[in-house]
RNA sequence: UGGCCUAUGGUGUAAUUGGCAACACUACUGGUUUUGGUCCAGUCAUUCUAGGUUCGAGUCCUAGUAGGCCAACCA
């Protein structure tokens, strides 16, 4: 909606153009072809933002089409878990489509293909069907059995579907061009055996057609207007169309194939093959990991979905190669999380705070905004007493002007509280600051209005009670991969990047208002980063996922000096 | 060596189709701020190269250069 007024990408000119030129927009219709046999990552993500976008735009239904055409690699566990991920991305299909509902009509087409004189059965090895291919310069030969009859295609082709083969020993094949400079037009395969279970249709074919057969003829059936695929379909673009020829019918819609490329994400590894290895070598827990960039990642994560569409059409589409910066991902999150999550106060590495002229026993709940974004979210009260938690970062006995956190004679704002003046503070035989001793001023306090509440000190801190405080179990996630294209590099395995410190697991000392998230509640630990409730939390073990931290322009000026 | 696709800042996309190269991110400067966050303002380009057509070229023409895809009974 709020891209409304974004210029048109090519996919959008290409249906702009062919709604002047005679399309009617209620003919308008798409879809988005997973193959169960993973799961989604953010570069699916990216297509399913564009055709459900594309639906939403031209208020066109989409269609969800499982392209299950080979039982070897496809579950049903993989059928839900897509599912899930594109509801939970916010879109709802107009109907859910299998190719396999389709087998029957393809085989007919199949038939009819034969009866033509443009289909053969082949009984070759997969070896000598190779050999004969030819090579990109150089033509392919016709297979020995390219000239049978009509008569004895159609029997075999029915012993094959009735199972009378095993696999292997025949195949169907388009009977086109063996001399094309198209590979794919050198009389590809449409069918073969493969006697599996089938997660639909179980043991009712033991005859699968492949992707060729069976994408461009569901999209006809389905009437799909405009077909949109990643660019390595672009030479398939020559067989989807000639399959079409082959059955069309002039009076219904004649679906378009269009290619686009794919979404690649810096520092980070997308073939599922990849995926799958570092889920096998147990470089992360699963295929949700919130390391992982799978959509159930993500959202394990903390990830919007509302973050990952914005992402998306940001990031557009076009046909050149790309590697987009995961840093733009990264800022469409806390743009979001920046609007919806609760400021709350946690402290990750902890220094003790005594407040020596704090009373012994005392304690009070200071009230503390929610969000200053957003008055609507209300505020909650927060307790204070005399020992205090503050990070170990935001002390230093001593430093220069441009440190304006808590340093030995100076003062800070403790956030929502007092101000405090670090007095003193003791160390272990080592030298390490174990505890601070402050003195605050009672006339400061947040909100009190009071001329000594409205000075202005330069640092404010987050801080916890130490005897309110309650411990969680807090993992800081760092990228995947130290290199930016892990995957790019001919003489090194992408493995070699992966990143050994991308997890640390601290404990955290958190607010107490804390304890009543559920799973998958996000919140801000203030001057910390957004942080979600993981799946593994429980009442007993709290277990927070840092989504992302917040921009520290800090950090980067003590990286400079 | 054949066919096809693609080249616009550090990154990703635009450019009313031949008319002042725009938007977002990143980075850097400053301002505001009870989060060193957010917010606000500013800075960062010989449009792959070389020729050509034109009053005018990112866009058209010619020749190069670079990258990608294509020889699975995968999708």
């Amino acid at each position: 909606m709020d891209a409304a007024e974004k210029s048109l990408n090519f996919i959008e000119h290409i249906i702009e153009e062919d709604l002047n030129t005679g399309y009617s927009k209620d003919v308008l219709r798409f879809r988005f072809p997973p193959e169960p046999n993973g799961y989604l990552h953010v570069g699916h993500a990216s297509s399913i933002c564009l055709n459900f976008g594309l639906g939403e735009r031209y208020d066109a239904p989409v269609n969800l089409r499982f392209d299950d055409t080979n039982p070897t690699k496809e579950e049903q566990e993989y059928v839900d878990a897509i599912k899930r991920d594109v509801e939970w991305l916010g879109y709802t299909w107009a109907n859910e489509c299998y190719a396999s509902d389709y087998f029957q009509q393809l085989y007919d087409w199949a038939v009819q293909l034969i009866k033509n004189g443009k289909a053969y059965v082949d009984s070759q090895s997969s070896e000598a069907m190779a050999q004969q291919k030819g090579t990109p310069t150089e033509p392919g030969l016709a297979s020995p059995f390219r000239n049978r009859t009509v008569e004895e295609n159609l029997a075999l082709f029915e012993a094959m579907k009735k199972g009378d083969f095993p696999e292997g020993e025949h195949v169907l094949r388009a009977k086109i061009d063996m001399a094309s400079p198209n590979m794919l037009m050198r009389d590809p395969i449409l069918y073969r055996v493969l006697h599996k279970a089938h997660h639909r249709t179980n043991t009712d074919w033991c005859i699968y057609p492949l992707y060729d057969w069976a994408h461009g003829q569901g999209d006809y059936i389905e009437q799909v207007s405009h077909s949109l695929c990643t660019l390595e379909f672009l030479p398939h673009r020559e067989l989807y169309d000639w399959c079409l020829d082959q059955l069309v019918s002039p009076e219904k819609l004649r679906p378009k194939q269009r290619e686009f490329a794919r979404r690649n994400l810096s520092h980070t590894v997308v073939s599922k093959r990849k995926l799958l290895k570092l889920v096998e070598e147990g470089v992360v827990s699963g295929w949700d990991d919130p390391r992982m960039p799978t959509i159930s990642g993500m959202r394990r994560r903390g990830y919007t979905p509302e973050s990952i569409r914005n992402f998306a059409h940001t990031i557009g589409i076009a046909k050149r190669e790309n590697v987009v910066d995961v840093s733009l991902l990264e800022f469409h999150v806390r743009d979001h999380l920046n609007k919806i999550a609760s400021r709350v106060m946690a402290v990750l590495n902890p220094l003790k705070v005594v407040i020596t002229n704090y009373p012994e026993g005392e304690e009070e709940w200071l009230g503390a905004e929610n969000n200053p974004e957003d008055a609507s979210a209300g505020s909650r009260s927060v307790p204070f007493s005399r020992e205090i938690y503050i990070e170990k970062e935001d002390f230093r006995e001593e430093a220069n002007r441009k440190f304006f956190r808590l340093k030995l004679g100076g003062e800070v704002r403790l956030k929502n509280g007092y101000i405090i003046k670090a007095e003193s503070c003791t160390k272990d035989e080592e030298g390490n600051v174990v505890e601070v001793q402050c003195t605050y001023d009672p006339k400061s306090k947040s909100g009190s209005g009071t001329e000594e509440s409205l000075r202005k000190v330069k640092g404010t801190l987050h801080w916890v009670s130490v005897k309110h405080a309650i411990t969680a179990e807090v993992r800081i996630y760092d990228r995947l991969f130290n290199d930016p294209t892990p995957d790019g590099h001919k003489d090194k395995d992408f493995m070699d990047f992966v990143n050994p410190d991308s997890l640390n697991k601290v404990t955290g000392y958190l607010e107490p208002s804390l304890k009543d998230l559920k799973i998958g509640d996000r919140v801000q630990f203030q001057r910390l980063g957004y942080f979600n409730v993981d799946t593994d939390s429980s009442a007993e073990h709290p277990v927070f996922n840092r989504t992302v931290p917040l921009r520290d322009t800090w950090a980067k000026l003590e990286q400079k000096d």
